[in-house]
Parts: C-alpha cells; sequence; structure tokens
DNA sequence: ATAAACTCTCCCCCAACTGGAAAGTAAAGA
DNA sequence: TCTTTACTTTCCAGTTGGGGGAGAGTTTAT
C-alpha cells in the first residue's frame, strides 16, 4: 500500500509517517525502481499502534518501547504496566500545574475591571517588586 | 550590570537573557567596545515581568503584548483581561485533556495483572484492531 | 603576572513534526 | 497516445524556547 493510503489507514499525516520511516520507527519495504514505500498490513498495524500511544502522550521513544514490547510474545506484562504508571504520574503532576496556574489567572481576572481604564490587577501582579512604571 | 546579574535577578539564565536580547524582547545598551550587554534596572524589571508571564504559560509573544500593554500608561484593562481570560479558557481545555487522558490509562493499568506473563490489557487497548500477533 | 571567572559570537542540538520546492511516477480522461 | 492530475520522492528550512559547548576576548582577584 502507498503512504497516502497507510497514512489514512493509520489516521496520520503522510509527512507523519514519512518520518517515522526515517526514524526507523516503522520502515517499510521500499520498491528501488521507483522509490515508492509499500506498507504491509503489519506496517500499518504498527502505525496505528503508534498513533494510539502518542494520543495517550507517550513519547516517540516511549512509543518505540512500547512497540518493542508488543512484538515480544514472552513480554511481561509488569514493564508495561510501570511505563503506563510512570505515565500517569506524569500526567497527574501537570494536572496540578495547571490547576495552580488556573486559580492564579482566574484570580487576578476576577479582580480585574476589565474596562477602559489603565488600571489591572494583573499587570499589577506581573509587575509586583519591580520599579514603578508612575 | 552585567548578564549574570541581570539573569540572577530576573531568575532566569543567562543563555535565556541573551536569547531575549537577540529576538528583541529586552535589548540592553551593549558597549560597543567590550560587546558587554548593560541591563538597567528597568531592563530587569522587563525581564522579571517576562519571567512571572512565562510561568503562567504566556507564549513569548504574549510576553511582547503583555510587555506593551504594561509599558503603555493609557491602556485599557480590557485588553489585559480578554488575554487572560483566553488562556485560562486554553488551560482549562488542557487540563479536561490530561484528565481524560489519566482516566483512560488509569483504568489500563486498573486491568493490568503487572506480573511476569504477557497478558497486558494495556497493549490490547493499544493494538484493538490490529491483526492478532498469535 | 597570571589564573579564575565572566562575557562575547557562532553553530549545532532537542521533540516531533510541518511546509515547500523540484523532480519523478502512476492513474485517469480525451 | 497524450495530457492532466494526483501522488510520491528527497532535501532543506522553520517551528518553540531555549541548552551545550567551542574559541576568543574581558575583567577581577590574587
Amino acid at each position: 500500500m502507498n503512504i497516502g493510503i497507510a497514512a489514512a489507514r493509520a489516521g496520520l499525516t503522510v509527512k507523519t509517517v514519512r518520518y517515522y520511516a526515517n526514524i526507523g520507527m516503522v520502515v517499510p519495504y521500499q520498491n528501488p525502481q521507483t522509490g515508492y514505500r509499500d506498507y504491509s498490513p503489519e506496517d500499518i498495524a504498527k502505525l496505528q499502534f503508534i498513533g494510539k500511544a502518542r494520543r495517550f502522550n507517550f513519547s516517540i521513544e516511549e512509543c518505540r518501547e512500547l512497540l518493542s514490547l508488543y512484538q515480544d510474545k514472552n513480554r511481561p506484562s509488569k514493564e508495561v504496566k510501570e511505563l503506563t504508571l510512570e505515565k500517569i504520574a506524569e500526567i497527574e503532576e501537570k494536572l496540578l500545574e495547571l490547576k495552580a496556574l488556573r486559580d492564579q489567572l482566574q484570580h487576578l481576572a476576577t479582580h480585574c475591571q476589565g474596562n477602559d481604564r489603565p488600571d489591572c490587577p494583573i499587570l499589577d501582579a506581573l509587575s509586583d517588586g519591580l520599579p514603578s512604571q508612575k
């Protein structure tokens, strides 16, 4: 299958699929005459797998790891679970960070009139401790 | 003040401060003899301002905008508030996305034994709809 | 006088692609 | 068969927000 079809099947862009070939993630057979890549059903399966893992916020390197675990029939599920729990912890941390950020901004926005006057607690907060501009 | 001191005052790295000079964000006087940058207290104020805004997840371009609003004594607080509300909405969206992600991963992890056996619902989910590897 | 600490510019590197140019290939219509 | 269109190829550059390090100049301390 040509790259366009493969990309469509996997829900990825052609550029992305070509990129994955270049970095050695999913390297299809490449016709030496035309240079056209030819994706097998198994290649497509891998692309789909990677697409989903990426959507789960796994990095390319983590995807590579998951893919090799996926292809290893004797893999212990332990490793996969560990990787997943780590990823969850990462996401949790990011969540806390973003929540704190949102609350702070929300607080500032609540106290800002948002009218045509120049006083603005948001800018005041950003310039807190700075020499006055007045 | 030399760049090292300026960076320390603003809680940024020297590299970052130099970068901000290069992109025209905070351009200090530069001694034509030595090439050394000389940061005024106002430059440092701007660096601190930007540092805080960056920690609030504002992009460089948004920082530029906030900075120009900050420097405009007749600015309407309306614009600042709008920018802030947009940023809050962005963060909210990201929060929802990450929460959904976490829940899905959590669900998968809960159903994974995490032992030495190869069965793994996580990999099963990632390869859902793919040709069997058995 | 010399060594340490600081600064300069310059270039490459990171993730994970995206966009575009120029050229070759394949498929469909007239 | 010719032509147009659609698809593919490689290669190069750019994105965000800097980080690492080389090699050279400057300033400060001893």
